[in-house]
Order: structure tokens, then sequence, then C-alpha cells
DNA sequence: TTGTGACTGTTAGTCCGTC
DNA sequence: TGACGGACTAACAGTCACA
């Protein structure tokens, strides 16, 4: 489905926007997070369905509330 | 970990509260999201590690914004 | 109307690389 | 520093019968 792509490709770019504020590369993001290098990569390319848990280690590893992540995420699916 | 227990605990809650204001039974919120009725159940139990997508469909079954499901979850992971 | 355990196919997520 | 691929394991999506 188009719209379920917008939806992880909209997550992504939210993703990659604040690691840039917070001035981190991926993989020190990952390292925070608790998760791949490899695995923030794709995240941010749209290419994971990410669960909830785990938006929620990207929110405090980025030290923000995990529904910040979400505001820009569309409400199609 | 408990932390994430309390994450899917405090993210059902919060599909329970906002299906009850709706006036919706876990079957016709199931039916309007796309999604099974057990899995409704499940979720709202705080058994399930919901995705991005399913977030997505939820919020829209529920007319609200995705962010709005997770202003009640922490930021802890 | 909802809770629950169990099940299978699919994907999330990791780890090894290369470019 | 990040895109991208292959192979692998753990976990989720989705569904069922039964309570």
């Amino acid at each position: 489905m188009l719209k379920n792509d917008n939806i992880l490709l909209s997550f992504g770019e939210t993703i990659h926007k604040y690691r840039g504020i917070a001035g981190l590369s991926q993989e020190s993001l990952a390292e925070k997070a608790g998760l791949d290098r490899t695995y923030i990569s794709s995240v941010e390319r749209g290419q994971r369905n990410v669960s909830l848990l785990n938006i929620c280690k990207l929110a405090n590893a980025l030290q923000l509330p995990p529904s910040e992540l979400l505001v820009n995420v569309g409400r199609s699916a």
C-alpha cells in the first residue's frame, strides 16, 4: 500500500531530522537506543515497520516524548 | 523488562479509553481498523508490541492523530 | 462482549560484510 | 558516515476454537 509507505517514510524523516538536531551519527544513535546500526539506516529510509517498543527506545535516545515522533505521521493506514 | 510492559499496558489503556469514548465494542473497532477482534483484545491488555502501521490503523479508526495514542506512554524502554 | 492459548507465515531486528 | 545486501533468529501479525 502506498499510504503505508508514506507513514514509514514520514517516520523515517522525523528520526533523521531529530538525529541531526541531536548531532548524532546513525551509529551513535543506534548505540544509545540499544539497536543495530543498519536498523537505524533502514528505519530512516522508511523500509521498516517499527514497533511501539522501538519507537520508545528511539524517543528515549533522542530525549523526546514518543508522541513527538508521530506528529508528522498522517492518520491514514 | 518491566518498563516495556508498562509501555504496552499504558498504550492498551489508551486504546481502551478512547474506544469507550467512541462508544465502540472491540469487535466494531476491529472492523473499522481492519484488524481482528482478538487482536484488539490482546492489544488492550498490553500483550502485543504493536507496530507503527497498526498504531496508525487504530488512530484512524478512533479518528485521532497517531501521536495522541502515545501521549500517555512513558519515555523509558 | 471479551479473555485466552495456541498456532503459522511473515517480518522485525541482528550481525556479517561491501561500496 | 551512510547506503545496501545476505543470512540468520526472535518476534509480530493475524486467526482460530473455546471459555
